[in-house]
Order: structure tokens, then C-alpha cells, then sequence
DNA sequence: AAGCAGTTTAGAACAATTCTAAATTGTGCG
DNA sequence: CGCACAATTTAGAATTGTTCTAAACTGCTT
């Protein structure tokens, strides 16, 4: 069950679409991350994990090279960054509303859908400003 | 108003009694950042920041020392770390239930008092998993 | 005052991320 | 097709925030 783009026509097709759909060329690289990123369940990757990933399933990708459409997918809205820990940047293909546990012994990010959690009296923003988004982060460790 | 402790026997005194009471030795270097942490109102600095302010008020503390400083007074119980930014670690002098604005233009965060904010439904913690706390950021930008 | 553990420090080391400038590649066009 | 050119990728250097190391220093006890 290989993951490579050339063995699998029809994820590198719909990579391609989802890339032209938003404005990005389709470059080898950004199909197969984004193969990765959205051909299977929601997901939380670092960009080293990611890169990790991607290396070993055999294209030839630098860090660089993820770092940059890591960033270019968030501005084009396929993904978003979820900020836990302050030493590592994660990005989550799920877009929508929802929350996080984060475990903080493995530095691993569990979703929590966005119907679960209930957040009541957010003050209004201070003057000049206006709320971008409200996060809720529930951190766990070993019990 | 200098803000040096040799010229403030009373805030030295405080800060050394803080100290002690933490089992920390009173040194000048941690007398001096006790002061400017703990003097006034509650507040939230960088490594950085508070390095910076403490070296223009007149005392010679290097950057490693702040590291160190504020991370046993974090295990001391008299800082916390708050998560807000990927790329730098915030601690704060208020070390109570409460919630934060942050200011993603600025990079500063705004106390929310605990009791404004009211989160319901938060799943139990996955197995062997215990919730250790539960954050919530309302980030905000320039509206 | 001396001794010694605890503390501070300069500077090196590290880890995550960004930058730079050169090489490569995708796409439109003749 | 095969060129031309802009967009993209990349290696490697640079930056940033933080931690480590080992030597110098200092607060406390005697
Ligand atoms: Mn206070
Ligand atoms: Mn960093
Ligand atoms: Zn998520
Ligand atoms: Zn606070």
C-alpha cells in the first residue's frame, strides 16, 4: 500500500483539483503534501513531522519547501494553525469550529468537534479590535 | 522614581521575604526581578522583556539568569507559563483561574477575570488521561 | 575570615523557523 | 512540440528563542 503520488493516479487528481481550486500551482511537492495532508481523516502535523513523513514515502521534498506550503495552504484556507506549545508550530487540516486536548507528554493534538464545548460570556474585544477567534485547549496528562 | 531596589528598601524587603517563603536564596539578581515582577500590578512579560527592563534599570542580570529565574519561580508556584505564540513563551504574574486577550498585532495579552468566562461540556480526558487544565485564548485583531 | 553549596554568567550549543540567491520546473505560446 | 519566463524549489546560511556547560562568584553558616 504505497502512499506515492505516481502509484495512486487518482489522490495526485484530486490534490491537483483541491490545489487549483485554490489558486496554487500544482507543483509535484505540493501534491504529494497535500495527498498527505487531505486524502485521509482530519489530521495535526509539524512541519518536521510532515517532511518526515513525506521523505520517507519517497519524493524528494526539503523542509523549506514544507514550511513554505504549510503557509501558503493556511492563507488559501485548506488549513489552519493550532498554537499548544510554545517550542513547535502545528497545523490541522480541520478547519472548521472545534477544540483540542493536548497531551502534553507526547505533544500530540486530539480533536474535540466543535459542538461539544460550550464557551459563554466572551467579553467584548477591547477598542479598536475584534475577536479573530475564541480557542479552547484542554491539556491532559497522565492520570 | 527609579526603580532600582537600592533605592527601594521596602520593595527589596518584600521581595526578599517572597523569596524566602519560596525557598529561594535572595540574591540580587532575584530580588531585583521579583520586584519588578511582583511590585505592582499583575502582569505578563518574555524572557526578553523582562530582561531588557530589568538591565535598563541599572542591574546587571544576564538573559540565562531570567531563564532560570523565571522558570523556578514558575515552579514555585508564584508564575505561570502561558501559550499564546509559537515562536515565544509567555509567563504571568497572576497565577489564578482567568482567561486571556491576545493581541496578535501586538503580542500582548489582557487579563480576562475567571469568572467572566464559563466553559461547559468539556469531554472527560481521553484513557489514563487526566485534564490538567483548560485554557481558553480569545485572540483578537484590529478590527 | 574561610569554606562551600548555590547561583550567575559568557559563550557555545540547540531547535524551530525564515531568508537568500541560484537552480529547476510548470505553463502558455508560437 | 519546444522556448521563454514567471513561479517554485532548494541548499545552506541566517535568525530567533531557549537551553546547556563549565568556570567564576556570592550568600550563608560557622
Ligand atoms: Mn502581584
Ligand atoms: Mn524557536
Ligand atoms: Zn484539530
Ligand atoms: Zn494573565
Amino acid at each position: 500500500m504505497g502512499k506515492l503520488m505516481r502509484e495512486n493516479p487518482d489522490m495526485a487528481a484530486l490534490a491537483m483539483e483541491k490545489l487549483r481550486a485554490a489558486g496554487l500551482r500544482p507543483t509535484r511537492q505540493r501534491i504529494e503534501l497535500a495527498a498527505h495532508l487531505f486524502a485521509g481523516p482530519d489530521r495535526h502535523v509539524t512541519a518536521e513531522s510532515l517532511h518526515d513523513e513525506v521523505v520517507v514515502s519517497g519524493i524528494k521534498v526539503s523542509l523549506a519547501t514544507v514550511y513554505n506550503t504549510l503557509h501558503q495552504f493556511t492563507e488559501a484556507g485548506l488549513l489552519r494553525q493550532v498554537v499548544v506549545d510554545a517550542a513547535r508550530g502545528y497545523f490541522d487540516t480541520n478547519t472548521g469550529n472545534h477544540q483540542h486536548f493536548f497531551l502534553e507528554d507526547e505533544g500530540t493534538l486530539i480533536d474535540i468537534p466543535g459542538d461539544t464545548i460550550t464557551v459563554a460570556g466572551v467579553p467584548t474585544a477591547p477598542p479598536g479590535l475584534c475577536v479573530d477567534r475564541v480557542d479552547v485547549v484542554v491539556r491532559v496528562k497522565r492520570a
